[in-house]
DNA sequence: GACAAAGTAAACAGATCGGTTTACATTTTT
DNA sequence: AAAAATGTAAACCGATCTGTTTACTTTGTC
């Protein structure tokens, strides 16, 4: 049909490329560590292309962010199987999985907390996407701690969040290596609230 | 007696006058987003004298992240009272303490931790100085664990630890506006303990 | 085959980066 | 007073930064 959908039948089209080379390259060396040039010569493609769909950098960087948070959210959506399993294991499940996502030699820590790092208080619109995710993140929980204590969902839900996040934080000092089961501590929590 | 001690008399040496503006500018703005000229300027010195006293950019960074964890280390000097206070008092400070200190509006997050988001696995000095600084906070909450329960002080201090990390880490994009009561969950978790 | 869209490659801009060097002023010690 | 150390101010270096522009090539559509 159009060239679009031709770009789409070869698997990308350079918007999503960029994204996703830009996603790569954010993880492995920050923000303002990895230029437009880098992002550029990665995905293989003219700095006019990249400016032709992202005005400034900042606006990649918001853009990667969403990206961040979707691809992260369709994962989610495998890790956790809303109708046949009961909340409890779904939450576990979570725990489990971070587990392994942040045990990953090549994990720099969450990249919205990171941005956060480096544009707190300098780019609005990159702060806004962080605290999008952020707040996403909690609202999954909370999904699932509603099924838990309706009274007290938002309360167990913000502290599993607070341990995951720990978790997220210390996974990058201690290489992912967590001298306690974080899955069994969770559980601890959780079940003070059935 | 030599110039040394004058610049002490007048308050600062230059060596420290250039690792707090440092200090307080790497908070603000980022590592990567500091420059050198920005530091010189705010310090009121000259680019040759940063230079002597730091041969790169990168050990000044090293020093700043030592700085941060000595100022730290006071810091606690203040919040904990070893000896007129039971452990768990002085655990449950410490998270008071960090409750104001994450809630500040100026608060980017841990140096630390910041610091590993824009240099993990760039630069092995730095890496090294962010672990140590962990490192040094875990040994703090297991100087307190111990006193509570000697067979399990490392287990407990490490959830706690998790805590505290949480807590950091959930301060930048919540704004320090907890909507669940840290101290009184880091409690019951001390109190499973006893 | 003409035409428009979308792409590449590369020069260019002005600013800033980390870092060096030169020239000069101010101290401090002898 | 002479000498040495320590400092400032600023020019300078090559590299890199985000972002623009020019010229040319490819591609798909009518």
């Amino acid at each position: 049909m159009d060239s679009e959908a031709d770009a789409n039948k070869a698997g990308l089209s350079k918007q999503t490329l960029i994204v996703e080379t830009a996603f790569r390259l954010f993880k492995q060396n920050g923000f303002y560590a990895t230029g437009v040039d880098m992002i550029m010569q990665e995905a293989g493609i003219s700095k006019r292309t990249l400016y032709k769909y992202f005005r400034t950098k900042g606006e990649l960087i918001v853009a990667v962010l969403a990206y961040y948070r979707a691809s992260y959210q369709s994962h989610m959506a495998t890790v956790i199987d809303p109708n046949n399993r009961p909340a409890r294991d779904n939450l576990l499940a979570i725990f489990d999985d971070a587990k392994t996502w942040f045990g990953d030699a090549q994990f720099h820590g969450c990249l919205a907390v990171n941005a956060m790092g480096e544009f707190s208080g300098k780019d609005h619109a990159i702060e806004d996407a962080c605290t999008d995710f952020k707040r996403w993140e909690i609202e999954v929980l909370q999904g699932l701690t509603q099924q838990i204590n309706p009274n007290k969902a938002d309360e167990l839900a913000y502290k599993l969040f607070v341990l995951l996040e720990g978790m997220s934080a210390i996974a990058l000092v201690t290489k992912g290596d967590y001298p306690v089961d974080m899955t069994a501590m969770a559980a601890e929590l959780i079940d003070r609230y059935c």
